[in-house]
DNA sequence: CTGTTAGCGCTTTCAT
DNA sequence: ATGAAAGCGCTAACAG
């Protein structure tokens, strides 16, 4: 930067201030001068050093997103949108993912928070104490996503998983559905299946349907081959059972496969519903009932809370926490 | 870190040792004494500035890695093996994700070098001449995945997608199919979707065989819905078709069950292939013929090479630009 | 094995 | 609008 400025005939301060016009919107540089600087930086190859630039200033330019997959439509949709909104503001997005364990997710906040983001985004309401306490003496911006956190940590964005399945077995029963299953993972690793899954109970007690007719198979996310074999398991244990809510698309869409390959006919033998509004829901034959969320509106929201939050931080006051709720509705299809 | 090193009664630099023990293998301090100092630093609730480090060490303990798409299980499970490796190393691993597009990996790239990470991971083999030179002005070891590339940066872990492609298009021959098609993306933006239709031209050329046979439909990576589209089109266009490689498994997946809909007989009345050996190709029904690939190897062989060049440029030598091929095999199923 | 000294490249702060 | 000086928190290098 001391080369940069003794070629054009500043000090560094005008350089790092020309430079930082584009991040500050005050204007510093007459814009002749700033040109002539970015200009001389081109040519000297000069590209500013950011670990310094962090360093010293104490902004880190970057906000930190963790998935718990990166094989999910949905959270790859939730990314693009919160992509858009964060990059426009000059700010670089960096990812981890931590594969549906709190643990990792711990790990990864923590290694994060070395690196001083200015925000951090969340995917689901469930954390390590550790991790809730860290993000805290952190000071900075963070939000949850696709959940309904009962304790929040500070800002959400999403939607009651528990609601969204018990609006779909009401849409069953609707259709003339009676006697409903349930199929998820075995754990409470998903806390988003496990609401579902409570959402589900909820409702099929609250419209007097026979109960407990749910199959867990599985370490969440169930696979597609899990959903499969858990059709098999419920229509032998339930052979009654007309209609079955799966705790994703996947697995509905497993399921499907094996009935096909079973030949039991789909809505005929058996209803199958998923959840999130996958590609393959939409894709296969018959196309899969399910629950849709706005995906990319969840990202956006939540980039658009983060940075009112990280600008309202720079301005020394702390917006109060907010919470978003993005609608969902249930797409019927030839599945039920 | 002054005040942890009071407390305990020792320099900074003590402490300084003591933190990057782990990190290091070099004995420095006292066993014992390390303890006092750890034990020191979680009593005052100390962490160590990540950023102070970085900037004073030049070492930033981060990894990039770039995907093309955070909804691609062939990709999620090549980053599993990176971490696996990496991680194990107490470095980092940030991911980016450049949908597809070479401009938006340019982007990435320069942001990423602006924080210094220790070795760059990128998939496939075609990148801007900017990010090229970039990359190489960066001076820290690159690995290229998932590709052959002509002119390497300088690692390499993959394959040959045409020739893979092409083995595909020989297994469908020796299977008895004569009239073979293709199934693809209208540009060159996913060039190893490109890389896999010359493999299929040159194979069908090879053994003599009805040429020209290929439908391009939508921008790479052509989705299940756009693979439906295509195969219609393609039945319309060539009737007299037997069977059909499509680029992917999802387009796979999405002619598949268009041709269900249609009630035209898959594997009878055409044969489907795809590529990746996705689990929608294990789970649909037929399940469907494809190329399968170590994707987990990949990403080990990629973290285990990067990491031999980062000790190697810590001793201050380069180890020599190495390309690790990854075998491919053809998973034979239902749908042919 | 431990301490001392001197920065890393930038921005903050305070002048002008 | 621009410049000069003073660090940010840590580690490299060298000395003991």
């Amino acid at each position: 930067m001391a080369d940069v400025a003794a070629r054009v005939g500043v000090s560094k301060m005008t350089v790092s201030r020309a430079l930082n016009r584009s991040v500050e919107s005050e204007r510093v540089t007459s814009e002749a001068l700033r040109q002539r600087i970015l200009q001389a930086c081109e040519d000297m190859g000069y590209v500013i050093d950011q670990t310094a630039r962090t360093f010293s200033s104490k902004r880190s330019g970057f906000v930190a997103a963790l998935l718990p997959s990166l094989n999910n439509s949905n959270f790859s949709e939730t990314t693009q949108g919160l992509t858009e909104v964060v990059e426009a503001r000059g700010l670089q997005l960096l990812l981890g993912y931590t594969d549906y364990r709190v643990e990792t997710e711990e790990r990864l906040i923590r290694a994060m928070l070395t690196r001083r983001p200015e925000g951090v985004i969340l995917t689901g309401g469930s954390h390590t104490t550790a991790a809730r306490s860290m993000l805290r003496a952190a000071g900075i911006p963070v939000v949850e996503t696709w959940d309904l956190p009962a304790k929040p940590i500070e800002h959400v964005v999403g939607f009651s998983n528990a609601e969204a399945a018990a609006v779909m077995v009401r849409h069953l029963h609707a259709k003339g559905y009676r006697r409903i299953a349930f199929i998820g993972g075995t754990s409470n690793r998903d806390t988003r299946g496990a609401d579902r899954r409570r959402g589900y109970a909820q409702a099929i007690r609250e419209l007097g349907l026979p109960d407990g007719r749910v199959i867990s198979f599985g370490q969440p996310p169930i696979s597609m081959a899990q959903g499969g074999e858990a059709v098999v398991q419920l229509i032998r244990q339930w052979p009654d059972v007309d209609a079955v809510v799966c705790v994703s698309d996947l697995s509905a869409f497993g399921a499907l496969m094996e009935c096909q390959r079973r030949g039991w006919d789909v809505p005929g033998r058996i209803a199958i519903a998923g959840f999130g509004d996958f590609e393959v829901a939409r894709a296969a034959h018959p196309r899969i009932t399910t629950v849709a969320v706005n995906c990319t509106g969840i990202g956006r929201a939540a980039g658009e809370l983060l940075l009112s939050a990280i600008d309202g931080l720079r301005d020394g006051h702390r917006p109060p926490a907010e919470t978003v709720l993005i609608p969902f509705h249930i797409e019927q299809r030839e599945s039920s």
